[in-house]
DNA sequence: CGGTTTCTTGACCGTACTCAAGTTACGTGG
DNA sequence: CCACGTAACTTGAGTACGGTCAAGAAACCG
């Protein structure tokens, strides 16, 4: 059973990591493995929070719905990230499988136990929280105060992963799994004004668009002007 | 000196509620007293993260700009609230203050310590950070997915402090302390707009303007299905 | 009481949305 | 491997919501 976790692919970057591997059959103890397919829901808002879960491969997105059906993404989450933190006793958001997710359940009280055990655990969510809370702020200037195209420019740049060499900065390359309706529901956008958007910077010789779903940066530091304007 | 702590009018809606009698001396120790006039600033936006703050008395407000001016409010604190959590090395935001206030300043490796010795004093931490993730969660919703109206009245909603009698729906009043340029940058809209839409409420007899800064909710169910449109 | 700031209201404008048509990509079965 | 059907994406035309600019009223303060 602790092999699970040993061999685990994702817990280099989850909070798992911070489980000595001597301790591992604590970890693996405590949770649960559960697949789902895409379109299917991990968590639903408004339910009970009775369990956390770290994603181990796939990509998901967590969402809120008003009743008529606007969407609002709140973030996309992949290998390692852990989710639940949103939450004081029901869960904040939806989160729904983007390609097949395989993830780790752990309940509430499984985790509390953990931590009390192992400190640098809970010190390493309080960090997660920290920079996920950090993350959300960005998301409110972003929505609250930028066009669509330093919306677009933005997303774009954080999709770039970041190179080794930042001074080969001429080329580099932004995969986008999600659909444009994702993009458009991120970034508080319709997909029209997504697709516009993206043609025009292609235009402008900003980016390039090989395929619907890869992006070609061409000017690195023009689409960094986009996207934070003045500065 | 641990009577600062002892008599603090904040101790109970904070987080340091969770440090007993007995051990406020550690509480006392480790933090410091400061001060801001209105307008002054508490936090800057990238500035290294050495401290934490809660704080004891007055109102303020946390911020992110962009360098062309554009302003986007976070949200508003008050007494007992938590400040320096939205951070991983530097300050995600900054905070200023509305009228004046009073904090606690505690540095990070302080803090630290701190939750080491009263593990529940970082439960809380943990808890505090979820609640305002969800907070974050429900803006982001708003900002992306709201039109101005909506706004507005979740923007009110938010400020009736909790009836006792929720029967007695009828007349509740909610004060609002900032000015209109607040609610504007807090909304994701301008001035204008804002002033708009409370005239069009106060039209509708929704609301009624008694003050400028002193709204009057006349039909909360009303308020309440503008602001979740549909449910 | 005068000066300043804040707020309100109006007229006009522009960005992003809506509606609609057409194109491209993709999966399935013939 | 291609034909077909569907889903995803792009593009265009027209519209509307909220922004901009401007003037005037109300509140605040020394």
């Amino acid at each position: 059973m602790v092999a699970r976790c040993a061999r685990c692919d994702a817990r280099g970057a989850s909070v798992c990591a911070e489980i000595a591997d001597d301790d591992l059959v604590h970890l693996a103890r405590a949770t649960t493995q559960i697949i789902r397919m895409p379109g299917q829901l991990l968590v639903e808002e408004g339910a009970p929070a009775h369990d956390f879960f770290t994603i181990t491969s796939g990509n998901a997105k967590l969402f809120k719905l008003l009743s008529d059906g606007r969407r609002q993404i709140m973030s996309f989450a992949g290998p390692g990230d852990f989710i639940g933190l949103a939450a004081s006793d029901v869960h904040a958001a939806s989160v729904e499988a983007i390609d097949t997710i395989t993830a780790c359940r752990i309940p509430r009280t499984r985790m509390h136990a953990l931590m009390t055990r192992f400190p640098e655990l809970e010190h390493r969510l309080l960090r997660e929280a920290g920079r996920e809370l950090s993350r959300a702020q960005s998301q409110i200037l972003l929505l609250g105060r930028k066009t669509a195209r330093e919306r677009v420019a933005s997303f774009l740049l954080s999709h770039v992963p970041p190179s080794g060499h930042a001074m080969c900065a001429a080329e580099r390359f932004a995969a986008l799994p999600m659909t444009r309706a994702d993009i458009a529901d991120y970034l508080g956008l319709t997909i029209e004004t997504v697709s516009r958007t993206l043609s025009q910077l292609g235009r402008d010789q900003v980016i390039a668009l090989d395929a619907q779903h890869a992006v070609r940066v061409l000017d690195f530091e023009r689409l960094q002007t986009i996207a934070t304007p003045g500065s």
